[in-house]
DNA sequence: CGCGTGTACGTTATAACATAACAATGCGGA
DNA sequence: TCCGCATTGTTATGTTATAACGTACACGCG
């Protein structure tokens, strides 16, 4: 079983399975470095983006980490359904619902930075329909809401 | 009243009537400069990156253009609400529903580039809806729904 | 076990996208 | 006219992402 590299964030036992599980389906290697990406990614409360994220690993790992690395395996997280990327701030995060792979929407707060991961069936369905009056076959939909919290908003 | 520089692309009176306008609202300057883009990004077919739009300038305009100039012509196209950005391909397109300020949601053909603007009430309706249910208060919504268009399925 | 094949990883360089800081210009109103 | 301010120009730099190449390592198979 893959261990994530030195000095790496704790990795809770859903999240490891999680990883597992999927790599599993699709026939994919969970490795070291790749799953010590994904620790990271958990251990931060908001999306990251490529370069903060290679700054945290450089620190934890004590060594120089080349742009490009981190790029395959934020590629890898995201071909295995673990990781998002968000198009509107150029940034990654863990998918928050571990269950089954979906498409997403997003909720994204400009005052805490804070990313809220959404799933509407409805709405999937209505971007469906429109896309059909258009003569349009959907291959994946975008939805990413930028506004204020809850939290932030009483504060 | 602007002109567009020297051999820009023509512009039809509907899109400079248009663009008057919108300055006029928001007690903006309508320049030459800011013209020129508009007219670059209205002969295209396609939405263009912000290097593409310079390499295409600078063989009109035979020089050199920076790119903080073009970005910042970009800048205010947006603002007046002429232009708009796409997230998921970090482009530029041009507003396709002159008559009214709006939020829009795009269908972008992977196979042939062509981008689609449409609008949904009801999509906007259910969005707001859906933010509400978990106490966020949206500002924007980015809504890019990736496909195939009807032209390039028939072919 | 030895070997070949394919995936992962490392290294260097560079492409593509975007903004900072500051100077110069020019339009428009008092 | 002159002042003030938005626009533009110039140079430099920051940020995001990929190309091209080689090495290492796991896995399957004879």
């Amino acid at each position: 079983m893959a261990e994530p590299l030195a000095n790496a964030p704790p990795l809770a036992a859903k999240w490891r399975k999680l990883a597992e599980a999927r790599c599993a389906e699709k026939g994919e290697r969970l490795t070291p470095a790749r799953l010590a990406v994904y620790a990271e990614m958990l251990a931060s409360d908001r999306p990251l983006s490529a370069y903060e994220l290679i700054a945290l690993l450089e620190q934890r790992q004590e060594r120089k980490i080349a742009p490009l690395t981190v790029y395959r395996h934020l590629d890898f997280l995201m071909r295995v359904g673990l990781v998002h990327r968000l198009q509107s701030t150029q940034s990654y995060l863990p998918c928050d619902h571990p269950d089954h792979p979906h498409e997403s929407q997003f909720l994204l707060c400009s005052s805490c930075g804070h990313v809220d991961e959404v799933e509407s069936s409805g709405l999937e369905t209505l971007l469906s329909k429109i896309a059909d009056q258009h003569g349009f076959r959907p291959d994946n939909a975008v939805v990413e809401i930028e506004g204020v919290c809850d939290n932030c908003r009483e504060a």
